[in-house]
Formats: C-alpha cells, sequence, structure tokens
RNA sequence: CGCGGGGUGGAGCAGUCUGGUAGCUCGCAAGGCUCAUAACCUUGAGGUCCCGGGUUCAAAUCCCGGCCCCGCAA
C-alpha cells in the first residue's frame, strides 16, 4: 500500500527481492494540475506497468474494503506514505501484520511530513525505521532502522528521494529476517511530531534568523514552499543563503539589490541573500533576470500584503 | 468545461485599455576611460512581437480559433 513517488523504490524492491505481491492499494485518482486533469498515483503507474493488481477503492472505512483487503490472506501487509489511517481491520488481516516503512528515526518525527520538519528544525542527521503498524499513529514497535546524514544545502525532495532508497533497502532487509528480528517498543515519551504541512508554514518571517528562514526554503519544498509578498504578488524562493549583517534595514527589507546581489534583512543582525526565486505566474528565475525584470530597489520591503 | 497570470532581439520585463517609427534593465561584440567602485562612457549587432484567420489605409495592440508555459485551488 502506498501512494506518492517515495513510494516506489520499495515497490520496486518487492518486485526484485521475488516477493509475491497479491495487489497494491493506492489512492483514488485525483484532479490535479492545471483544467480538470485527473492525475494517477506514482504507485499505480508502476504498478500496471509490472501487470501487479491495483486497487484503488474511495473509501477504506467500508465493509466491502475491509473484506477485499482480507480475502487476499497475504502473509504481511507493507505500507509507504499510503496518505490514510488504516482502521484495525486491516492491521490484523494479514497472517503477520502490516509493516510499515516510516521517513524518520522514531519515535522522532512521528507523522506526515519528517523530512520536511527534520530539514526546517535543523537537525543533522535524521533516517528511515521499519516497524509493525498498531493503531496509535506511528507509535507500533520498531524492526529495523538507518541513519543518514542531512547535507547543509539539502532540500527536502532531494532528502526524500535519499529516504525512499534507504527505506527500499531497509525493507527487503526488514522482510529476509524478519523471522530473526526482535521487535522493540517505542518509548513515547521521547516522541516528536511532523504534522501535515499547511500552505501558511512556508510563509517567510523575517523577524527569524536567516539561517532559520534558509532551512524553510530547503525544507518546505515542493510544498508549501518558503514565500514572501512583494507588490502584493507572490514570492516563492527556491534558494538562498544566510549571512551575518550589519546593514541598516528594518526586517523584510531590501539591503542590497544590484547585478546578481539581492540581499534581505532578517532578525538578529542577519540578512538572507536569494540566489533562486519565483514571482506570481512566472517561472523559476535567478536573481540577476528578476531584478532585470523587477526593477527592484534598496528600501523596497518584503512581506507586507 | 475549477480560478487567474503569461508567450515582445540571447535573459528578465514595459508597451496592448485609448491601433500609427520596437522601448527598459541586462547580456553579447568593438572601441574608449579610470588609482579605484555594483566600475564608467561611446558605438554596434541581434526581432516571423507564439501560430492561423478576420477587421482596418494601417495590428504587438481590436475580433475569432488554436498551441505552449506558469501560479492558485484540489
Amino acid at each position: 500500500m502506498g501512494t506518492p513517488e517515495a513510494a516506489v523504490p520499495s515497490l520496486r524492491r518487492l518486485v526484485e527481492d521475488g516477493h509475491d505481491i497479491v495487489a497494491v492499494w493506492t489512492q483514488p485518482d485525483k484532479p490535479s494540475g492545471r483544467g480538470d486533469k485527473m492525475h494517477s498515483p506514482s504507485i499505480k503507474e508502476f504498478a500496471l506497468a509490472r501487470g501487479l493488481r491495483v486497487e484503488q477503492p474511495q473509501k477504506i472505512r467500508i465493509p466491502q474494503a475491509k473484506d477485499l483487503f482480507a480475502s487476499y490472506e497475504a502473509e504481511v501487509g507493507v505500507v509507504v506514505a499510503y496518505g490514510r489511517i488504516l482502521p484495525p481491520e486491516y492491521l490484523r488481516a494479514p497472517h503477520r501484520g502490516c509493516i510499515n516503512v516510516h521517513f524518520s528515526l522514531l519515535p522522532l518525527y512521528r507523522g506526515a511530513a519528517p523530512a520536511n520538519w527534520a530539514i526546517v528544525n535543523g537537525e543533522a542527521k535524521t533516517g528511515v525505521t521499519t516497524m509493525f503498524i498498531e493503531e496509535d499513529l506511528d507509535a507500533g514497535p520498531i524492526l529495523l532502522q538507518r541513519e543518514t546524514n542531512i547535507g547543509e544545502t539539502e532540500t527536502a525532495p532531494e532528502l526524500m528521494q535519499r529516504l525512499a532508497d534507504i527505506g527500499a533497502d531497509l525493507l527487503g532487509e526488514t522482510l529476509a529476517k524478519l523471522d530473526v528480528i526482535t521487535p522493540r517498543p517505542q518509548h513515547d515519551r521521547d516522541a516528536t511530531f511532523a504534522p501535515l504541512l499547511k500552505k501558511q508554514d512556508g510563509f517567510i518571517d523575517w523577524t527569524s534568523n536567516a539561517a532559520t528562514i534558509e532551512r524553510c526554503v530547503r525544507g518546505f519544498q515542493p510544498w508549501p514552499t518558503a514565500y514572501t509578498h512583494h507588490k502584493s504578488h507572490r514570492l516563492i524562493v527556491w534558494r538562498a543563503t544566510a549571512e551575518e549583517s550589519s546593514l541598516d534595514g528594518s526586517m523584510g527589507e531590501v539591503v542590497v539589490a544590484h547585478g546578481d546581489h539581492l540581499v534581505v534583512k532578517c532578525g538578529d543582525d542577519t540578512a538572507l541573500r536569494l540566489i533562486e526565486v519565483q514571482p506570481e505566474a512566472k517561472r523559476r528565475m535567478d536573481v540577476r533576470d528578476f531584478l532585470n525584470g523587477t526593477h527592484l530597489k534598496v528600501g523596497d520591503r518584503f512581506g507586507e500584503v
């Protein structure tokens, strides 16, 4: 069971390891992108290409869906970023239970967006955990874990891709050693949470330290992105670096604007040097291009709507 | 038929409402100038104004149709 791109490496690994995959469950196609085009989950594309059986129930809490799931009499259920909380019937249906691949070092960062929050919070490392699923969210007994360091300039999509690959490896190892692994219970008192991201999370607070903002720039990709406002238009910041700044200016004010250089004053005598941005309704561009077209001046202010 | 923005020399944009010589900030080329700077000055090359119709003496601009890009919302 899985849905987005991050789940694909795990499914590929299951196929390559020769596991008998009775069915692939994923979320229904949804309208996305412009217009009213329907979009299939990445997992569905992959599964269909391999000739696997795909199920996309609209509702998983109805008896028909539960019965269908139970009817497979699977040995084990594997869940990677499915995007739904599974009712208890699902957890009990496979003979050996359901295994989840979670993209953090549990009990840290339980929840929907562990990679994003790990970057935003400035963690030096994170990792992947395989565990048995229990009813409480991401709280089941741990099977295996693997750590990885977070790069200084690594973005959330980059990290996510690495974790997806690590997760696939770890899943393969977990299944291979399932008979000999002793599950370790999590200590709930050590748990932290990585809640679902909201649009508002990406709104840049220029009173923060520039280093904090820079982590938001990397961590809130590909959505909601770190953004601000300029002359009532949205401006997404895709790449930036933090630096010290003794220049005068209020927080959110442009203190340097020429050539390739666009620097915005932040809190704690720091400043954010923007490198790549994206104006509303425009494509991503280097700061030089942005400045050429907008004729932005020192003293202009970001963040005011 | 979800909402909206856009397609103009190599880049980013203005001009479109109110048709009438193709403009700005850069880049590129050549020359000049300076102890120096975010260097500066001069000159130059480079354009089917997305495509196809229509209206008009005249269309980047107005009308109809099409293609492509982007943001929002999901």
